[in-house]
DNA sequence: ATGACGTTTTTGAAACGA
């Protein structure tokens, strides 16, 4: 089975793309970031007559998170992320499909930094490890796939020197990932291809994608019970080069069935 | 250091992204 990850930056504006993408690639399950769109306007009926089941947290303008699966329905499990009820924005969603919890997540992208956005950030952060610990302590087949906005090392970005500052790539988030990672989980596309320079997502500007200038922040966590299962794992890159494309592409893996 | 581009919204200048 085929999970995978896409940040499609508007869902409705990139309705053609996103159709495409789920008819020539046939995911089993797919998890989607920045809808940019309230709850009652994403395109249900148009992912349901291609062949997917739904389930959405919407924004007004910007965030949002969806889960969907091929022929069934997700059972959601979560919206939200525990332990701060203030926090209003929609950035994580999490059900569970083919026996496996999958958890949708949109980590805030906390520029400029520092400041009160790369506060929050680190907030959401630590919120994600402590609810990633429960899920590792009640033996979850756990997949957690999405936007990290990290790139976890310098093999994971064009010219780590310039992004020494940035928010994507400051000591404390990568050190925030490499707790969560230190949990348990398995960076799939890391261990799969260790070495090897892959990116998710190339800016809009300077002609990012022809000159492969890009960021690997999109990414697919599996749970010990999931990781025997990893078989491939990859980033379906052509997607980036469409008309109207988003600035990420879609990210996946290959699991073995039950 | 800035801005390059692209999305969204009280439709047009501004906020946000990475």
């Amino acid at each position: 089975m085929r999970i995978a990850t896409f940040n499609v930056n508007g869902v409705n504006g990139r309705l053609p793309v996103l159709l495409r993408w789920l008819d020539e690639t046939e995911p089993d399950v797919v998890c989607l970031q920045e809808l940019k769109a309230p709850q009652d306007k994403f395109p249900h009926a148009a992912i349901e007559a291609a062949g997917y089941g739904a389930i959405w947290h919407g924004q007004k303008s910007w965030n949002g998170v969806a889960i969907l699966a091929r022929g069934c329905e997700p059972l959601e499990t979560r919206r939200g992320l525990p332990g701060d009820p203030d926090d209003s924005h929609s950035r994580y969603i999490e059900a569970a499909v083919d026996g496996l919890l999958v958890g949708c997540l949109y980590l805030p992208n906390g520029n400029p930094a520092p400041g009160a956005k790369f506060d929050y950030k680190l907030r959401w952060f630590e919120r994600l490890r402590a609810h990633a610990a429960g899920l590792l302590a009640q033996g979850a087949p756990a997949v957690l796939a999405g936007d990290y906005n990290v790139m976890p090392t310098d093999l994971d970005v064009y010219k780590p020197e310039r992004w020494l500052d940035d928010a994507l790539f400051r000591p404390e988030v990568r050190a925030a990932y490499a707790a969560l990672i230190g949990q348990g989980w398995t960076d799939a596309l890391r261990t799969l291809h260790p070495g090897e320079r892959i990116y998710t997502f190339w800016d809009y500007f300077r002609n990012a994608y022809g000159r492969d200038a890009g960021l690997r922040i999109d990414h697919l966590l599996l749970s010990p019970e999931v990781a025997p299962r990893l078989r491939a794992a990859g980033v379906d890159r052509d997607v980036r080069g469409w008309e109207k494309a988003s600035d990420h592409a879609p990210t996946w893996v290959e699991l073995t069935p039950r």
